[in-house]
DNA sequence: ACGCCTCTTGCATTCGAATGCAGCAAATCT
DNA sequence: AGATTTGCTGCATTCGAATGCAAGAGGCGT
């Protein structure tokens, strides 16, 4: 290869200006960088100290070039997903980056938007990815294609044996239903998800079935889009049709402080006296001393490191099986809805 | 150079691969990918179907290599901030995703982070950065040894005639003083930010200053940490030290709601009858009906983009000057705080 | 003293796309 | 027709780091 201009620009030092200064050749600077390389102590000691004199740093572009491993993680979030529940994109952040990698954000507003994420994460060549959006059959062979690993977040894809991370969202609201009952609730109404939310429907389902074990009694149900907002206008509706109801469950958290909103300075209403309200999610404005609203809270944390040790399993065999990693949601008595004893029958 | 295995993995292919489908050298596939090639129109056409059926993406990584632009773009934000002001990262990754690049996402806990993120973005040789935290005069220095922009948001660099966003946090305080002055409020308590945070600080300039000249009295003063629990303890320590105040300034919308929680649920008080609050930034749960706080709203999005607008002129070219851009705080009448009408004197 | 093994080191090649240059064909002008 | 321009194409090189291979140095055993 030829010898290099040495009137490079400042800050810009390759490893070939490092050999140059410490004496040595191109490969064993690159040797120096890279954790097993074979190279003697001194050498090293002197190439590190060469670096350190220019600022060099290793160019993880071209490296990525060379090795195929480009050390990006792609994060395909819902807009309002990263505005409802940023801990998400912090706690994968803070857990790729421990790994030596970084990751590459994209946020979608709709659905339409996805086909064009994954363009710009292939481009990228992409280590893997994590999802918390839904994908159609063809963006999922995709990946496949190029033998690239997606973990799904919340979001277990349809037909398909795919990884993914997620909270049993039936058995969180369904526990969380008869605690409601035990503690002496009857009647239930209800403020659901967006209908292509298929978290959203879960949630209604574990309601659903549980209420039907136990002989509960579903008075309405009305539908919401998520927002704090929606909540408002749901519980509206619900209080218009005037059925009569111990506890509303809502969908979300952020729609249950609407809700909660609604109720008392709308409405006049005491709660948890004269209605309960309970949610899903763990948000952090539902323990604020204003609510203290009573959910289910998503293992947030715990979901996100699961996806990241997932991925990076998959990333460095990319033949491992397919794994559905589901967590338990862990219930949070609030003074919006009386709860039953955790233990209590 | 070589000719290239024809084996190679599925969904992998180089432009090699569609050259030899297509019939044409691999220079020309480069051309039919880059916008003002040279190629003409049929050979491009029977260039883009070869590549469709192969499913041919250029790799950015390659290009970058070459052309020395990596099409990312950094984004350092502090994890709080994320938390408490997503909007500003979803804001930003549309704004650089329409523009072509793409987002390598970096959120730092504490100030001796930066370092550490910072060393990231060289070696993936970003073409540009938007920072949300304090930097160090030697990681200033980088950006110029490297010749990469960086854009401040919020966070105006000392000593330094650098690149910034930011909101007006002087003005926006000081008008937030006056309107509550002109509404008939005189004792002024403080909930003021952390010490090491110069946002804080101008916000607290803003309101001293304001009132020094206005000839009203600052009863008390706590410093909190901008959570919506310091909020709380903040008013506690406030209230206990008795000396009386119309209205609490806070030096954010979290603490603020915290403190009108614990006015309310914890002391009894009403709002704004007994006791005024006001806020700044702009934070979503303001607007919620529990709280319709009254605070400056910042305008993020104008922040954002102008942020990324600067970013990409100055990738465009380097040399150009260095430019601090100012937005006003729009002053947000709610309910926690009377205010006198906008026109009033 | 000889052969063998281990530890370092450098050489040359490779990854995939962009681009200056030259070659060539067709179109235009004189 | 000959000269010149224009448009398209391919060749060869380049970006910066990683790595297989071979060569050289030094240590050790017999």
């Amino acid at each position: 290869m030829a010898p290099r201009d040495p009137e490079r620009r400042a800050g810009r030092a390759t490893s070939y200006d490092v050999a140059k200064v410490a004496g040595v050749s191109q490969s064993a600077v690159s040797r120096a960088f890279s954790p097993g390389g074979s190279v003697s102590r001194e050498t090293r000691e002197r190439i590190l100290e060469a670096a350190r004199g220019l600022g060099y740093r290793p160019n993880a572009i071209a490296r990525g070039l060379i090795t195929r491993r480009s050390n990006l993680v792609g994060l395909i979030l819902p807009a309002m997903a990263s505005l409802y529940y940023p801990e998400i994109m912090v706690e994968i952040t803070a857990e790729v980056a421990r790994r030596g990698a970084r990751v590459l954000l994209i946020t979608v507003d709709t659905a339409a938007e996805v086909g064009a994420a994954l363009e710009g994460l292939w481009s990228f060549q992409v280590d893997g990815v994590i999802a918390a959006t839904a994908m159609t059959a063809a963006q999922l062979e995709d990946f496949e294609l190029h033998r690239t690993p997606v973990i799904f977040y919340n979001r277990p894809p349809p037909h398909h044996a795919g990884n993914s991370v997620a909270v049993d969202q039936v058995d969180g609201e369904s526990r969380l239903v008869q605690r409601l009952w035990q503690a002496g609730h009857r009647r239930f109404a209800m403020i659901t998800g967006p209908d292509d939310s298929e978290v959203a429907q879960q949630r209604a389902a574990g309601a659903r079935t549980t209420l039907e074990r136990l002989g509960g009694c579903i008075t309405a149900v009305t539908p919401g889009d998520y927002r704090y907002e929606s909540g408002i206008e749901a519980f509206g509706r619900l209080w218009s049709e005037g059925d009569g109801f111990d506890v509303v469950l809502c969908a979300n958290d952020a729609m249950a402080l609407g809700a909660m909103d609604a109720a008392r300075l709308k409405h006049g209403l005491r709660i948890p006296e004269d209605v309960s309200v309970a949610g899903f999610d763990g948000f952090n404005a539902g323990r604020w001393l204003a609510y203290q609203l009573t959910t289910v809270r998503q293992p947030i944390g715990a979901l996100a490191a699961a996806a990241v040790e997932m991925l990076f399993a998959r990333i460095a065999d990319p033949d491992m099986a397919p794994e559905r990693r589901l967590f338990s949601g862990e219930i949070v008595p609030g003074r919006s809805a009386r709860l039953a004893p955790s233990g209590g029958g």
